[in-house]
DNA sequence: TTTTTCTTTTGATATAGGTCAAATCCTGCT
DNA sequence: AGCAGGATTTGACCTATATCAAAAGAAAAA
């Protein structure tokens, strides 16, 4: 009892800046950042940064209506993006992890429209967004950089919508999978074992599928001897035959 | 047979430049630009237009594998953006009207991974985009003019998937349409009359239906006196209907 | 104009995935 | 440790949409 004060002003000492990671330093750099950056660039762009922002699981990072100042450079955790429709639809449009870069949908109209929420607890970098471009309109590579960021995005999305409108559910999961083991090994994990951070009702929004055929799907592919799966440990045992299901030759 | 060089060479002549307009002049100039340039800020950016490239139906403005180097302006015409994976399925991901900028896939990785092809006759500004870049580097409000419409295309996207993942064939044939009315009327056309660029087989593209549910649809809504349909000309009878079946609350 | 090709509509039937329900399994909380 | 509430699996059944097929209508080509 006695402790808890001091506690909470140790706490608010520590957290905004003892957590603070210069880029130069940090070990995920690459994602975030454009390459080949002198030393200076590399410190205006660091100075950028305004917080570190540490979260639980569960903790909502922005919501649908919220106005827009930041942009956010995941450093670890997993977040989920949703949109809620006014009819209270709600759907799961992405999935991201340490190293890139969410909140791009504020820009349009100063106002975020949909909510981004931590799988798992999450550090990110707070980015305040008239400060990317104010030093955008300095450093050319910075600029690009965050169009390619958006433009990845785009690219990304035409991907789901691709998944969307034309998979059945095994190729959607099959789909799903590959694209996450694929990020999961860029950053350094195996190309065989997921820990899954979400339910299959958050797998089967973001596919377009009820989470009774999402999890039928999976004892199929254990079945098949395509997968091993407990609860949210997945093994991939043959990544070849998702591949072939992705890219399924349409017969005729 | 004569006349025929002497055409060519009119031709030639008449093109590249004859059709270029100021963008001062262009009626459509609040789409694409952002507002309250000042007069040599509206230069600037008029001489970013490299050209104005005239099309045909059925033309490919830009396709999947092309190197990457403009963003285009639609000034008049109609557009579908279509992928196409390794084993040949085919999604359209959007379709775009005068005043919307396309070709954002490329920068990603400096090659477009999509085709965009012409619904109709139609007329483009292409824009440099290392000149875009350049140039907004000094206007800010280009700059940001730029973000916004590459924002407001994720979040249409966001959209898609919404529809895609979670609505009933009518629902997302009655969200096509009042998102296609509501853009053509910002454009000073009609409220209620369509006439469709597209193939029924295209809308089901872009829904994730198949061509006969399209036409089902269709005919379902002139049943129940929510539209007249002839061909591909549409009118809208009961807006409210369609609204309502969008927003549908979910019973439950 | 006539012919050919593409587009659209409509019907009959099949099926993938949704819905509803129940049992089991985890995880977090007290 | 024990309990409560969520997550997952599986089964039985149903329905929205796909598939296949044929005819009618438009539009393009000859």
């Amino acid at each position: 009892m006695v402790g808890l004060p001091m506690l909470n002003g140790l706490t608010q000492f520590k957290q905004p800046h003892a957590s603070k990671v210069a880029c130069t330093s940090c070990n995920i750099r690459q994602f975030c950042l454009p390459t080949g950056l002198s030393p200076e660039d590399f410190q205006r762009i660091n100075s950028v940064i305004s917080a570190q922002r540490r979260m639980k699981r569960g903790d909502t990072l922005y919501r649908n209506g919220e106005k827009f100042t930041n942009l956010y450079a995941i450093r670890t955790g997993f977040f989920k993006i949703r949109i809620t429709s006014e009819d209270g639809r709600e759907q799961v449009t992405g999935f991201h992890m340490a190293g890139e870069v969410i909140g791009m949908d504020g820009i349009m109209n100063d106002h975020h429209n949909c909510d981004a929420v931590a799988l798992e607890d999450a550090d990110v970098c707070v980015l305040p967004f008239h400060l990317v471009e104010k030093l955008s309109r300095d450093i050319g590579a910075l600029q690009h950089h965050v169009h390619k960021i958006m433009s990845r995005e785009i690219v990304r999305e035409h991907g789901v919508m691709l998944l969307l409108g034309s998979m059945r559910a095994d190729e959607r999961l099959a789909a799903f999978l590959l694209n996450l083991v694929e990020r999961l090994h860029d950053r350094g994990f195996s190309k065989t074992e997921i820990n899954l951070r979400m339910t299959r009702e958050e797998i089967g929004s973001y596919l377009g599928l009820k989470l009774e055929t999402v999890s039928r799907t999976f004892s199929k592919f254990m079945e098949d001897g395509i997968l091993e799966v407990h609860q949210r440990h997945v093994r991939i045992l043959n990544a070849d035959a998702l591949a072939l299901l992705v890219n399924h030759e349409k017969s005729h």
